[in-house]
RNA sequence: CGGAGUGUAGCUCAGCCUGGUAGAGCACUGGUUUUGGGAACCAGGGGUCCAAAGUUCGAAUCUUUGUACUCCGACCA
């Protein structure tokens, strides 16, 4: 694959996505240890390598696919006012004695010792570590409200991991902490991550619901999950028809006013987790056509916890009369590990994954029908160079091999448009633009094709919406 | 952690019951012909048969003990 070619055989080595030099090992066979849809096609489409159990390699194709969508939180984060840092993997076990969690979280958490014999941990989440940022530094009441996050590598040693990337003991996390005068400011940083979350989530293409949840080991009194309906959920959850349309909120929201609104419509109507439901409550609530049981894929969890970390771990500020205030904390949890397989839950097809433009690893894919012919791939060659000058994040299936095979691939990986040019058409000056969502194509003069595929994608690059 | 199952080529798997020269398809390498929905032919390379111990003249195959992975349940971004 390219190893052994002298580089004057390709005069843009290192900028071009020529799949004849690019690392996509796609698998024929599906891999017996993947049992759920997202897991074998991640497999198959060489997105991920699984290293050991709940361990996985993100291999070129997928890693595009996570930066992309870890693109997307972070700018939702920075819009809604959170402000990114990045804070180790280890973390010493004193900090943890100090909230009293080191005892408390058992198993699940990874214990580690260093040469001197000091007890370390691999992070499972950042609370007691920010909480120790924000008190070092953050002293009056001046400097609230303040909403930190980072995207990290978190590790909890499941007892049993599964379904590839969507459980895996080492996964990315994008984790935010609020710091608050009282709860009410509180509940207002709650609520700009509620709306920041749903609008992340509109931006890769993925429905989801908010639903009351059980706060479990981090504590708290206020919480909910974000769910995104897919047979192979987890979960099996309940709610409202009218939940799954709801219009998400705009670009401009205004994070500093009061969201209450926004927060009330999402949560006025029936929505729970199989651990959270009262049937009887359902059903009184809804109406039996509006009834929507179904399983569901938990991509998010939000929680206000007042002062659990920052009365035991001092993290107080001086108020305006001179008085200690213990602040009032919220944390706030997406895992980009886990939105990758969800998105292909809920989009694919029999032949393989389709890509919301938004999050795809390639926005076309070029298709050069006859690789051998010399007047094919110097038409194929140019019409490569005019879509990339038109920042179009193309990939080339520039190989000489049968167009079966690259029609499988590129319907395999998911690419949202395939613009095919082989010998047949160039007789006639056309090129064929196949749609992998709607399986639509339409033929066209060679020499509109980036001007239509520019038109096609730019609306579904969602960076606005 | 309880229950079940599987480890043989990069992948999918056969061979094991009934011990006797380690196989197939795909993938890979070289060649020829091909090229609009996973092309054909010819030639070739590739294996600690999960590990250790045992039984045996002889173990992928039988026995024991480990170990890894998967699935079902209780827990979770």
């Amino acid at each position: 694959m390219g190893i052994n070619k002298s580089l004057e055989s390709h005069p843009v080595f290192g900028v071009t996505m020529r799949l004849s030099q690019y690392f996509l090992p796609v698998l024929r066979d599906v891999p017996k240890e993947a049992e759920i849809i997202s897991h074998r096609l991640m497999l198959r489409a060489g997105m991920v390598r699984q290293q050991a159990s709940g361990l996985y390699s993100w291999l070129p194709l997928g890693y595009k696919v996570l930066i992309k969508v870890q693109k997307i939180v972070e700018e939702e984060q920075n819009r809604s006012g959170a402000i990114q840092l990045l804070m180790p993997t280890i973390q010493s076990a004193d900090l943890w004695r100090e909230s009293g969690r080191y005892d408390a979280y058992g198993k699940e958490m990874l214990r580690i010792q260093d040469r001197h014999e000091r007890d370390f941990l691999y992070g499972p989440t950042n609370e007691e570590m920010i909480t120790d940022i924000f008190r070092t530094y953050v002293k009056s009441y001046k400097d609230l409200p303040l909403n930190l996050y980072h995207i990290q590598w978190k590790f909890r040693d499941e007892i049993r991991p599964r379904f590839g990337t969507m459980r895996s003991r080492e996964f990315l996390m994008k984790d935010a902490y609020s710091f608050d005068l009282d709860k009410e400011s509180a509940v207002r940083a709650y609520h700009r991550m509620f709306v920041a979350y749903l609008r992340t989530y509109a931006r890769m293409g993925l429905t989801a619901i908010p639903m009351r949840a059980d706060t479990g080991p981090i504590g708290g009194d206020l919480s909910h999950e974000f769910i995104v309906l897919a047979d192979t959920g987890e979960s099996e959850v309940f709610c409202h028809k009218d939940l799954l349309d709801k219009p998400i909120p705009a670009p401009d929201t205004d994070f500093r006013g009061d969201l209450s609104p926004i927060i009330n419509d999402w949560t006025s109507q029936y929505a729970a987790t199989e651990e959270m439901v009262d049937m009887a409550a359902y059903e009184s609530a809804v109406p039996p056509d509006k009834r929507v049981t179904a399983r569901g894929i938990e991509v998010g969890h939000i929680f206000y916890f007042g002062t659990k970390y920052s009365e035991p771990m001092k993290a107080t500020v001086t108020g305006p009369d001179g008085k200690e205030i213990t602040v009032h904390m919220g944390s706030y949890g997406i895992g980009p590990t886990r939105l990758v397989p969800a998105i292909i839950e809920a989009s694919h097809d029999d032949d393989g994954i389709i890509w919301p433009v938004s999050v795809a690893p390639f926005e076309a894919v070029l298709i050069n029908l006859k690789a051998g012919d010399a007047e094919c791939t110097a038409a194929c060659d140019s019409l490569y160079d005019e879509l990339n000058a038109n920042g179009i994040d193309m990939l080339y299936d520039d190989r000489d091999q049968g167009a079966g095979g690259k029609f499988a691939t590129a319907d395999l990986i998911g690419i949202p448009y395939q613009v095919i040019l082989g010998p047949r058409g160039l007789k006639s000056g056309e090129v064929e633009i196949k749609h992998r969502r709607s399986g639509e194509r339409e033929t066209l003069p060679v020499g509109d094709a980036a001007k239509r595929i520019k038109a096609l994608i730019e609306p579904q690059r969602r960076t606005d919406i």
